[in-house]
DNA sequence: ACAGAATACTTCGGTTCCGTAGCAATCGTC
DNA sequence: GACGATTGCTACGGAACCGAAGTATTCTGT
């Protein structure tokens, strides 16, 4: 029996989490015990979907992080984004980066392209082929995991609620930037109304 | 400069999950862009605490991976785990803690021992050394990260509450046996009180 | 008491991912 | 308009991780 995939999913024998969290309460202080705490249900939860999305992303040639370069370069209205703006916004390591669109490229979801105006960089480019391997894994995630997660709608937007604040005082984004490029970051439709500049080139 | 650490956190220049969570409201069911929001605020959770884990981890020689299963050690009365208990609890594929214990065993902070019962077992035994490694590296993770997490306690208990759920009813652990099992992985203290026999053996 | 199933761990091979260092191009400053 | 600092990407090497297959031991049912 292969250790994941096709079999649902063996559970834990008992809930690591709580059992830690005792033993920290005992040994540590309470604000260390509930961090801890924070931090496990965060890892835990993240295992647990992580292995139901890669399963999905295997059955179609891809892992989350390419998948996910690939899904944000058919975001943009000109279906490419500088290696860089990778980096920065999927917070991804520059070499991890180059790995990732090396094999993107390799399987002719993505290509190359030199940057019109800067000489240093590197534009990503999706290619039909890569459109549509994106949109059939979201279509999977969607169905398959994204709409079975065990949490009511409300529950749901309690949980990212509470995420975002822990991310936001974590610096995980600019929050006083954010609303800002999020504009820039609009779907083709949205931009293509405005009429806005490539963000890329910014 | 390097890419992580020291540095405290360079900030995304926008929130990706906000942005996501638009894209898909425009194109896919509200099931799925909640769904997606719910994974991709835990990724990017786990992503941001997980590099100021790794950091102090560092410091220390270790990975979380290889801290988390010296940690459990260091929790037994008997100092001791089967290697399928921590495989199983922890939910590491075997063949992962096979390199884990090779890794900690050549820097002397754990040893294998033969089984007293059953020879296809092995046990992973903590040594002195581990164990202060162990607590050094639990203290500056606590004081640096765990008790920093820009929530306060009562939304901790939240977060942690919404998602236990969320593991639950994915199946993540046993609820059936959860609170049963956690008795018996009691620390030294509780189990010595009860005389219970060892939970390996079981 | 024995065959077949189940369990425990390791070996092997391969992928992914990332820290570091390096190179090339551009920018900022004087 | 030149020089140092910065930025963007890639090359390299290594670590972590894991799926699958293999070996040894124990358990189960008859």
């Amino acid at each position: 029996m292969p250790y994941s995939s096709e079999v649902a999913f063996e559970a834990a024998p008992f809930d690591v989490v709580e059992a830690s969290r005792r033993v920290w309460l005992e040994r540590w202080e309470p604000e260390a015990a509930s961090g801890m705490a924070v931090f496990a249900s965060i890892l835990r939860s993240h295992q647990l979907l992580n292995e139901q999305v890669n399963d999905v992303m295997r059955r179609h040639g891809l892992t989350f992080a390419r998948y996910e370069v690939l899904a944000w370069l058919g975001t943009d209205p000109d279906s490419a984004r500088t290696l860089s703006w990778i980096s920065k916004s999927l917070r991804i390591p520059p070499a991890t980066v180059t790995d990732i669109i090396d094999r993107l490229e390799l399987e002719k979801l993505v290509r190359r392209a030199p940057h019109p105006s800067d000489a240093r960089t590197t534009l990503a480019v999706i290619t039909a082929r890569g459109r549509k391997v994106a949109t059939d894994a979201t279509h999977d995630l969607n169905t398959e995991v994204y709409e079975r997660i065990g949490l009511s709608e409300p529950q749901r937007g309690q949980l990212v609620e509470l995420l975002a604040q822990l991310r936001a005082s974590g610096n995980e984004f600019d929050v006083e930037r954010s609303s800002d490029v999020m504009e820039e970051v609009g779907t083709r439709g949205a931009r293509a109304r405005r009429g806005k500049r490539r963000p890329d080139v910014a």
